[in-house]
This record gives structure tokens, C-alpha cells and sequence, in this order.
DNA sequence: GTCTATACCCTGATAGAC
DNA sequence: GTCTATCAGGGTATAGAC
């Protein structure tokens, strides 16, 4: 029989997303993350035992979630090495549009050096990479792609969409103001992620036997 | 005549340099900030208005003197296009390693949405990209490299070196815990470099005019 | 310019009724 | 499970002596 539906917990975790993604760790506020949910802040206490105990949960949860996507890739053998990459750059931005608070988060357990997290959620992020690596390892087995370190491809990946699409928020700020311009036209996610796809196949494709000009 | 050598706001914008890059603008603490400067925290206040007016006259210091040193090589005549984008990766390398605190800051203003800065900040935030696109304009111009967009070509850049010096902690965290593994073998900062600059020459470069393997 | 002491607010967390 | 009331600790900032 289906469990009661517990909405609580859920909104909850939602609304803790948002918040730990605009302020980060220590700045958010216990007291906003319950009244975005809308529940009371000892209901909060009720179904999480603290706010670390809250971050961690959440984190555990976007990490997974991510990294299931990517093995779903990896584990996907009717796809080419090419065609992997770029399905895991488009499911990246996928889950991104539906997951806005998934970069800014991303972003500041980086920079934060994994300080509020335990051995379960520093797990979970691992996961991260790991499944990236599975997605090129055939390539690079079969000399589609160039021999290159797993971490490194990563980061060359994932870097860029991550910090793309969380520095929105400043780009737009920026650009508001008078006197201060950004290089380029306007540039939308759906281009920079094109370009950005194109970027990544020549990066790693394998070197042309010859590619030469004066 | 050299006017007396005010040691203390240097001092205290160095301490400000580390306890911002840890724990961010909300998790710092100016207690922690005066301790570390070895100043008393009336001194701090003494000098610096506010937290909000210490931060914001360290990130005015740190977006200039990266951006400073971006214009630099773009002013230099001297090198072709290739190097050109060579010498900006080796000089963003050389900065960081003498300025640890770069990266966190850099991924975590990001992350805030420059919530905490004014105008004058943010337009010494937006001159590093503008920096970088005049390092790579000419080579755009001449064909040497393809077309691309600035900002596009900016965070495919600078986003895979921030994030992986930043991510050292992290990373570290990680591999020392039993049953966790990262995937290849460690991989130090100067190969990460070597390898990005491999990836972003090719990513940049024009179309050769036939690169076919079957 | 430098320091001590302190005001005052905010925040995470809990007690205890319902 | 849900809510009100409240506390203890720690945070920014300043007053005022030297």
C-alpha cells in the first residue's frame, strides 16, 4: 500500500535547494528555508536534525541524481564516443534547466573544500567524475579520443557549463549598468552550449595524422 | 616623500584574501580576519568602514591586478595569436599559484550573483573578461583561430582552471578516504595545465580544411 | 592610531502544549 | 505531527579611554 504522502520532507528539501544555492552553506537561514517550504521551522528540526544534517541530505540527493544520469550514458552502447560526449554535455543542460540550483551548489562545495560534508556525500560527488570517466574511457580505448586524464576531460567539460550558466545572475547585473560593458552580443545558454560542444570534439578527437598550416 | 609605511590595511586585506577564499563572504568572520591580520578589530574597522567595504575593496584589488596583467599580453605585439592564448592560460596558472585565494573567490562571487558588490566592483569584474577577449581578437580576425563568441571562448577558458585549483581540497578530502576512489591516477596542476592548453588549442584553432578518419 | 568593553541583533536549536 | 515561545551563543559594529 502506497506509504501516506509525505510532502513535508520533500517541499522541504526543495525549498533548501533554492536557498543553500543563492547564499550558499553559511548563508543560509534555517528561518527562510521553512518559510519558503512553508512549514514550520520545528517541523524542519522534526524531519532533519540540523541544518548540516539538512545540507548533507539534499547534497547526497544532487549528486546522485546527476551522476545517474551520466552512468545511464556511459552504460549506453549503441551511442559513439562523439555521440556520448555530446549526450553528456545536452543531458548536463537538461538537468540543468530543470535543476537551476544545481551549479551555484556545485560551484560552492568546490570552493567551500568539502568542509560541511560526510564520507557518504564526498561519495556521491565522487560519483560525479567517475561517471564522466566511464563515458570517455571507450573512446580513448578505441583512439576516437586522445589520450587524456579522465579528471582532466572532466573538469575541461564541466567546468565551463557550471560556471556559464551559474554566473547568470552577475552577467545580467553587470550588463545592467551603465559603464560597464561585456565582450560579444548577448550570448544565450543554447549557444554557448553549441559552442561549446563543438570546443569539446576537437579538443579531444583524436590528433589528425596531419593538420598543418602556415 | 614616501609617506609612512602603513603596514596594517595591507596586512589586513591579505587576511581578508584567505578568510574570504575559505569560507566566503558570509562565513568569514571579522574577528577571525583581525586575528589573522594580528590587528585589533577596532583597527580593522579603523580602516575599512565595514565587512561589506573590506570585501569589496579586496575584490576591486583582485579582479584589477588579473585583469591588469590579461591586458598585458593582449597589448604584446609580439605574439602570434597561438601564444597569445598560450601566455594567458601560463599567466592565470602563475597568478593563482602566487595567489591562492583567487579561484574560491573568483567561483564564489560567481555563485553569490555578485549580490554583495557595487558598481566600481563589478566593472573590475567585467574587465577580465573584456581582457581576455583582446587576446583573442586578433587571432579571430586573421583566421588563425575559428569564430566563436568571447564570453563562450572566456568560460571555456577560465572556468577548467579555476575549478580545479579551487577543487583541490575537495579532491584531496576524497582520495584520503578508505572505500571513495577518483578515477586515473592523481594528477598534478602543471599536467592539468599541459593538458587544457592542448585541448584549447585545438578547440580554438580554425577548421583544418580536411580532418577525416574513419 | 590603538585597544577594551560592550550594545544589540540575529540565528540555530529546543521545550513543551496540543 | 504541528505550532508557539524562547534561549543561549555568536556576530557586526561602536563608544570611549589612552
Amino acid at each position: 500500500m502506497p506509504r501516506p504522502a509525505r510532502v513535508s520532507p520533500e517541499k522541504i528539501l526543495a525549498a533548501a535547494a533554492a536557498e543553500f544555492a543563492e547564499r550558499g552553506y553559511a548563508g543560509a537561514r534555517v528561518d527562510r528555508i521553512a518559510r519558503r517550504a512553508r512549514v514550520n521551522k520545528a517541523m524542519l528540526y522534526y524531519h532533519f536534525a540540523s541544518k548540516q544534517g539538512l545540507y548533507r541530505t539534499l547534497l547526497r540527493q544532487v549528486f546522485g541524481a546527476i551522476a545517474t544520469q551520466l552512468q545511464a550514458i556511459a552504460a549506453t552502447e549503441s551511442l559513439d564516443p562523439a555521440a556520448k560526449l555530446d549526450a553528456a554535455v545536452a543531458t548536463l543542460a537538461v538537468h540543468i534547466e530543470a535543476h537551476r540550483y544545481f551549479p551555484s551548489i556545485m560551484l560552492r562545495e568546490v570552493a567551500d573544500g568539502g568542509t560541511h560534508l560526510d564520507a557518504e556525500t564526498l561519495a556521491a560527488l565522487a560519483a560525479v567524475p567517475a561517471a564522466f570517466a566511464a563515458i570517455l574511457r571507450p573512446g580513448i580505448a578505441n583512439g576516437a579520443f586522445r589520450e587524456m586524464h579522465p579528471i582532466a576531460a572532466y573538469f575541461t567539460t564541466i567546468a565551463p557549463i557550471l560556471m556559464f550558466v551559474a554566473s547568470g545572475p552577475v552577467r545580467t547585473q553587470i550588463v545592467s549598468r551603465k559603464h560597464v560593458q561585456l565582450p560579444g552580443s548577448p550570448l544565450t545558454t543554447d549557444a554557448f552550449l553549441a559552442d561549446l560542444t563543438t570546443s569539446l570534439q576537437r579538443a579531444f578527437a583524436a590528433a589528425p595524422v596531419r593538420q598543418k598550416r602556415s
